[in-house]
DNA sequence: TATTGTTATACTCTATAACTATA
DNA sequence: TATAGTTATAGAGTATAACAATA
């Protein structure tokens, strides 16, 4: 039993190793016909995920990156019309980061270029395997996350 | 049903910006006990992994990274006497790079750690789902890699 | 003064290119 | 001369620390 953990480990070691390289973000942004770094990328999909304009902070986080690294690439972005800041209707002294039209169709052609890759690699599943990744996977990410923050409070 | 697939390559990004960080690898190398880069780290469990000694350009190949970065982080495993290098038994002109006993322990240990982190974030889990989770890991894996070495053979 | 973001700096990881050695 | 590896160099990506601004 301890078996099938080790595996699952191991598995998921070989894929990230395979999908963090370099040439992974080259055919992506190739596919997708922009022309962008790594965290611009990052930065557009999760402004896009979100539904919603985020401020510099609540990106960081969710990128799991430092702050200066997140203010850089947004001026990055900024400059090249792909987001905007908005005011903060929450927080008057606050800006949010705001994809801009160009910068949601931008965002939405990597993420589909992606899930169009995945399709392509997991073209021979059944319907119920596929439901039932989504489904475990949903759940380890949550339980990974989760557990994470649980470590950070007891530190 | 295209919905499913979204799911997964969503929470598969999510789990993957979590745990890239540098400050999981601190944690790893902090629980393991020993001071190490990722590089280092990924070279040694690589080799564990293996079961048998490599050659660079097959370590290079495993990581997904160019040789000469392989070059550099084993000159400083060695140095360190964490791996060595042997002849190779096929090929008189060539050598492999071995674990050494120290390296062999280093490699587990650090295995070992993540094994058991997973674990920890996954205790809740039922058999049943466990080995679901393993089994379409598995699948999964083997299929991105069959499809990045199809779309490379296209190249 | 607490929070948030920015500027400046430096370090780690990785790629490319040019060179070497060995069969 | 083909293959594997090495040395040298450069460029991403990210972190830390010091600073600024706003309430």
């Amino acid at each position: 039993m301890d078996e099938d953990l080790k595996k699952t480990v191991s598995a998921f070691r070989k894929l990230v190793t395979t999908l963090k390289r370099g040439k992974t973000h080259e055919r992506l942004t190739e596919a997708a016909g922009i022309r962008l770094d790594r965290p611009g990328v990052e930065i557009l999909v999760s402004l896009l995920d979100a539904g919603e304009p985020r401020r510099i902070g609540a990106i960081a986080e969710a990128l799991q990156v430092e702050s200066p690294h997140v203010t850089r690439h947004v001026a990055a972005l900024e400059q090249r019309g792909l987001v905007e800041r908005v005011r903060d209707p929450d927080d008057g002294r606050a800006w949010r980061i705001a994809l801009t039209e160009e910068g949601a169709v931008a965002a939405s052609k990597c993420a589909q270029v992606t899930t169009d890759w995945f399709e392509g690699a997991m073209a021979g599943w059944s319907a119920a395997d596929r439901a039932e990744l989504s489904r475990l996977m949903e759940k380890l990410t949550d339980d990974v996350c989760a557990h994470l923050r649980a470590q950070m409070v007891v530190k």
